[in-house]
DNA sequence: CTACGAGTTCAAGTCGACTTTAAGTCAAAG
DNA sequence: CTTTGACTTAAAGTCGACTTGAACTCGTAG
């Protein structure tokens, strides 16, 4: 396969595999003519990075997944071991958008005429806790 | 008062403060020998800044809220106007995060001996859909 | 022959919300 | 006096995940 095959195949530009071969997350494939020739095992490898980046994980995260253990871990160890800290992450960044909500609703119930006066009412409920 | 006062209130940091007044969200404060000198509703002006901040809004959404209006727009209008779209999109964050929560429990489950196993088990997968 | 499309490299640009740095000013304290 | 600490400015740097641009090389179709 050609880069722009495997771009088509994941949604992805060509720019965003050549970056992830870069920061070595893909390895360099082979080359004909000076040009990348995609293989099953690079397609694979590139569908883990894919779901990895769909479950939150940064590409950081995921260079940890393929290169910061000793080799022979099974995935599933690998995948609890990161999952942990992502799975605490999410639900404190669910709960912060949640918090969103609340306020949201909050500051529109508001009788104010004029901005100021929100600022005012603000913090006025924020000394009260 | 002086800005690391207002800092200190806010929780935030001179450079912030700077800031929002060199991208027009805050009005220049009036000066003492050069020095920016706050008075009440600045200080107000910050607490709504502050809050559409913790309920989501972007600086540009923030700049809308204050000057994207006619006015004379009472308050509870420019919120409502404004948290349409934003209850939207923290809803549409949460089923992100969601579904991520629910993917990185799916891939925790695997029983792959390798991480390429993992690929090909998650791109028959998706092809089953 | 030449033009085209798809590939290559490396460096630089993008986004949002700030922070950091460098160089200068100024009032009060020692 | 001089030092200190808080302030001033404008410009540049940061973060992550890419994208874009410029300049170049191929193989192939007309």
């Amino acid at each position: 396969m050609a880069i722009s095959d495997v771009a088509r195949v994941f949604g992805l530009r060509t720019s965003a595999i050549r970056y992830y071969e870069q920061i070595g997350i893909l390895p360099p494939p082979m080359r004909k003519n000076g040009r990348r020739r995609y293989d099953d095992s690079a397609i694979f490898r590139l569908a883990v990075v894919q779901r990895a980046r769909e479950t939150g994980f940064t590409l950081e995260e995921i260079r940890e997944l393929f290169f910061g253990f000793t080799e022979g871990t099974p995935p599933p160890k690998r995948w609890h071991q990161l999952s942990q800290r992502k799975v605490a992450e999410l639900r404190e960044r669910i709960k912060r958008l949640q918090l969103m909500e609340t306020l949201l609703k909050r500051v529109e119930e508001c009788r104010c005429d004029a901005l100021d006066q929100c600022g005012e009412r603000i913090l006025r409920q924020r000394r009260k806790k």
